[in-house]
DNA sequence: TCGGTTCAGAGTATT
DNA sequence: TCTGAACCGA
């Protein structure tokens, strides 16, 4: 054990012995957080104060669950895997599979991943004649996990207005077509596990009793969903753990609730709060930057990284005259990196949006450099990968329409649309899958479906006795996936992926401790015979749940089935397949192989969080860019971003580069941005110019630029059409003002300027003649809150801005009326 | 049912 | 500029 303890410094030490009790762990970048986490696991158990039944641990991705168990492993003699380790999708899932009758589910319930989701909703609209113009897919998507991370029903959203209240009604609709399918999706996993635990009193105590300690990883990105279950599930006697960098905040935009750090501060009365700061990873410069940059923001809970590593290189900064020869540069500069010895996986190429990455990938093929890029299509999303699932649903349950109609008529069997929709009619009117409502279909298609139905009933009957692996197998050859791949052009790629996905078969079953010899449909789910399912008896309404909790339900019993450590099986009463399609669907793949392979790493800042490299590029500094646009019109928008920017900073362990371009193809249209605000927030002494730092932008931005400055000339002096001239108005340094402003100037060469020019440049002549505010300015209303300014128009009396409040809206407000001050 | 054309939109993303 | 989705004609 006191090897175990070995090597952590005091403040780690002193968070992985915490006695128990709340505790908030402020663990700065590179300062060693999954050690603490797992250490502390570790030291908990192994010193007797919890039994590994009694520890649940969440983390947000697979991979952060799985690396935890690895180290877990390597630190104590036990198998993690029947511990409660795993995401928060990941451990709902499987207390709904332990407990499904209580949670109103059918217990091999599948799961539909944000696709099938959004094609389960498009298949709603359609079926409801909802004119999907008004009502996008993607918007009631949105509009639906948004309202279920906020932890509300239909019943329970409200609306003022009619087409808010047509939302609410199709969400309704939504989740009965998901019920009566036996799908789950992402959001309902959680909610449909924290109402469980919410209404079902004795279900709540056991956990609560069960789980003396609770430990969450990256806190600062739960939602506030995930912050109520953690809640819920955390009782007298339990202690949360919680660790987090409210610095490293950076997906508000998908959820995430920074607030929840001191909301679990506060409402645990954490008394133990440590702070993490001594930075493991990067040199002392590298360091000085990203806390520098940090300190411009406001509302922190505090921190300063440190380090004993020495100061190391200066910060390189680069400037370009266009993005191309940005990327030339990137280019030379990385034969460079390689020729002093370092390998090419070492060196991380980064940016803010994927589409910049075109013009790097450019150069790096045409100068050899291997390159991967991350992100893309992940192994199950597959088109090749989906049908095959698809098969496998329908085999586990027939009643899966969103599987019948994908493969109904994959490959090609003549079933066109009209037989869909006449299918769909009747299983409408009589409340039936369309697999059951295919009775009702007459002549040519009434054998083609029919053909296609005895195929899967054919399938499942073959596969009845047979292996996880052997089924997919079988499932992938018979289905006529292979055969129909083989006469594409390009199909071969295709058929390897089929056969890579009996190969992720085996080794599922290997982990979960499948035999070969157990039958992978294991207690046969449902078959036609599960009328639970079906139209008949209406399984209960969620709102149902508080009735009966019944001590002695089989809920009850698995309970303590799963409690007994030498059950292999993770999830009680769930079939191999079954199994094998959740975990498909919490687990999307490996987005790309060749992950071994000596190649330089391209992604976006936001996949770079966790990663660390001995050299990094920070492309693209620009404004419009990174920060971007679009999220200086945020509230707390323009923060994420630099709360972003820290986060690439400190990638890096002893070089970072920073670079920028002049002028980007962007859209089809050249632009000519300013460079990044946060460059001029980093201090000089850590930063090395490779280029002329210019000074006075303005003067020589217009050499630079020729004849494309000559350009904006003709088109209106320089700014605009309005008028407002910043050569007239008086200033020593006009450009200063208009630098700071958001969004990049963007100019038509041939006809006039660019939208977003114009709000630039309007802007800038608002500030010349007085008017107190710009673009991207944070203010806050006395009713609206705090807002961001995200237009002006008008002078004197009749100036208006207009502010997005956030929640609140968009509003304009008229300055000689509103009042309105600054924040910052 | 497929293949070509047209059009809109273009920010970050895990489960 | 480039991509993906929607649409139309053969």
């Amino acid at each position: 054990m006191s090897n175990l303890l070995a090597h952590l410094n005091e403040a780690q030490l002193a968070a992985v012995t915490l006695p128990a009790g709340h505790a908030l762990i402020l663990a700065g970048a590179g300062s060693g957080k999954t050690r603490v986490l797992t250490t502390r696991i570790a030291w908990l158990i192994s010193t007797g104060q919890v039994s590994p039944q009694s520890l649940l641990a969440v983390t947000f991705t697979n991979k952060a669950a799985r690396e935890m168990m690895t180290r877990l492993s390597a630190m104590l003699p036990i198998n993690p895997r029947g511990m409660w380790i795993g995401t928060f999708h990941g451990l709902c899932n499987r207390m709904l599979r332990t407990h499904a009758r209580d949670a109103g589910l059918s217990p091999s319930f599948q799961i539909l991943d944000s696709s099938d989701q959004l094609s389960a909703i498009k298949r709603l609209l359609r079926a409801a004649g909802v004119d999907d113009e008004k009502y996008p897919p993607k918007n009631l998507q949105y509009f639906i996990n948004q309202s279920k991370e906020a932890g509300l029903r239909a019943g329970a959203v409200e609306v003022f207005d009619d087409y808010n209240r047509r939302f609410v009604e199709l969400y309704a609709a939504y989740d009965e077509q998901c019920q009566r399918e036996g799908v789950v999706d992402f959001a309902e996993l959680l909610l449909r596990s924290y109402e469980l635990l919410e209404r079902n009193q004795l279900l709540r105590e056991h956990y609560q009793q069960r789980f003396r300690h609770i430990l969450v990883d990256e806190f600062q990105d739960t939602n506030v969903l995930q912050y109520r279950w953690l809640k819920l599930l955390a009782g007298i006697d339990s202690s949360v753990f919680a660790v987090g960098d409210d610095d490293q905040s950076i997906y508000a935009f998908r959820g995430a609730n920074v607030a929840n750090m001191s909301s679990f501060e506060r409402e645990f009365r954490v008394s133990n709060l440590i702070k993490l700061e001594q930075n493991y990873r990067s040199h002392g410069n590298i360091l000085d930057c990203a806390n520098a940059l940090i300190e411009h923001n406001t509302r922190r809970l505090g921190k300063n990284l440190w380090t004993d590593a020495g100061d190391g290189e200066p910060v390189r900064v680069h400037e370009a005259f266009s993005d191309v020869l940005e990327a030339q540069w990137l280019v030379d500069e990385i034969r460079q990196l390689g020729r002093d010895g370092l390998e090419r996986r070492e060196v991380a190429l980064l940016y803010r949006s994927n589409a910049q990455s075109r013009v790097l990938e450019h150069a790096l093929f045409s100068a050899g450099i291997a390159y991967r890029v991350y992100g893309g299509l992940r192994f199950f999303e597959r088109a090749e990968i989906r049908h095959a699932m698809a098969y496998l649903r329908l085999i586990d349950n027939p009643d899966d329409d969103g599987a019948f109609l994908r493969v109904v008529n994959f490959p090609a069997r003549g079933i066109g649309t009209r037989s869909i929709e006449l299918l769909q009619d009747a299983a409408r009117r009589d409340s039936l899958s369309l697999a059951r409502a295919a009775a009702v279909l007459t002549g040519g298609a009434a054998a083609k479906v029919g053909a296609f139905l005895s195929l899967v009933g054919r399938l499942r009957e073959e596969t009845a006795r047979m292996s996880l692996a052997d089924l997919v197998e079988h499932v992938v050859d018979r289905s006529g996936l292979i055969a129909h791949y083989a006469t594409e052009k390009e199909g071969q790629e295709r058929i390897e992926n089929l056969r890579e996905l009996v190969n992720a078969a085996v080794s599922f079953a290997a982990e979960e401790g499948f035999g070969s010899d157990m039958p992978a449909s294991l207690g046969v789910a449902r078959s036609f015979a599960s009328e639970s399912l079906g139209g008949a008896a209406p399984p209960p309404a969620p709102e149902s749940f508080a009735d009966a909790p019944d001590p002695m339900s089989d809920g009850a019993l698995l309970l303590a089935a799963s409690d007994a450590p030498a059950d292999p099986l993770a999830v009680p009463q769930l079939s191999p397949l079954a199994a094998f399609l959740s975990h498909a669907s919490l687990e999307a793949g490996e987005s790309q192989a060749g992950e071994g392979q000596d190649a330089v790493q391209l992604m976006t800042v936001h996949a770079a969080k966790g990663l660390e490299f001995s050299a990094v590029f920070i492309t693209g500094l620009e404004e419009g860019l990174f920060p971007h646009e679009n999220s200086v019109a945020e509230v707390d928008g323009l923060e994420e971003e630099r709360r972003l920017m820290y986060v690439a900073i400190t990638r890096a362990r002893s070089r970072l580069y920073l670079s920028l371009a002049q002028t980007r193809m962007l859209h089809g249209q050249t632009r000519y941005n300013l460079r990044s605000r946060f460059l001029e927030e980093l201090p000089e002494g850590a930063l090395k110019w490779l280029t002329p730092r210019v000074q006075a932008a303005a003067s020589s931005y217009r050499e630079g630029w020729g004849g494309a400055w000559e350009g904006v000339e003709r088109s209106g002096n320089g700014f605009g059409r309005r008028g407002a001239d910043n050569r007239s108005s008086g200033g020593s340094e006009p450009w200063r003002d208009t630098r700071r402003l958001p969004g990049s100037r963007s100019v038509d060469r041939d006809s006039d300027v660019g939208r977003a020019d114009v709000t630039a440049v309007q802007a800038a002549a608002r500030f010349d003649r007085g008017v107190p505010w710009r673009i991207g300015q944070t203010v806050a209303h006395a009713r609206f809150g705090e807002g961001v300014i995200v237009g002006i128009e008008g002078q004197g009396a009749d100036a208006r801005v207009q502010i997005n409040f956030g929640r609140q809206g968009v509003k304009w407000l008229a300055l000689s009326v509103a009042r309105l001050d600054p924040v910052n």
